[in-house]
DNA sequence: ATAATGACAAGAA
DNA sequence: CTTCTTGCCATTA
């Protein structure tokens, strides 16, 4: 029984239902795979909730979080540095804090 | 319950 | 390119 304390960090039971949709479109993201925080709410079926990916993104514990960067392909502030290396070693090309791929470019 | 804030987005200037 | 405004969902005070 999830309800109930001995909450595992892998419950997400205390999230919203979109929050929940949320973190499920991002942990489908697989390596070298950039989208952006509109893209993932548009797939939760809530688009227009960028802000929401961005709260889940920022608390959820355990998402590949360093693959969601903003509509123009700009890298997380504040995580600028540990979020190209992520990418880098994905074999994604960043420049200037920024994601160069075919829609970023 | 309201106001302010935030790893956002799109449009206007 | 930068700045400002409005809309969005959720959290925090």
């Amino acid at each position: 029984m999830a309800s109930r304390s001995t909450r595992s960090s892998l419950d997400r039971s205390d999230l919203t239902p979109l929050q929940q949709r949320i973190v499920a479109v991002i942990e489908l993201l697989g390596p070298g795979e950039v989208v952006s925080y509109g893209d993932v709410a548009h797939d939760a079926g809530a688009p227009g909730a960028a802000r929401a990916v961005g709260n889940v993104c920022a608390t959820v514990p355990g998402l590949p979080w360093w693959r969601v960067v903003n509509a123009t392909g700009r890298l997380v502030p504040g995580h600028e540095a540990r979020q190209t290396a992520l990418l880098e070693s994905e074999g994604v090309t960043v420049r200037n804090d920024r994601v160069r791929t075919s829609r970023f470019g």
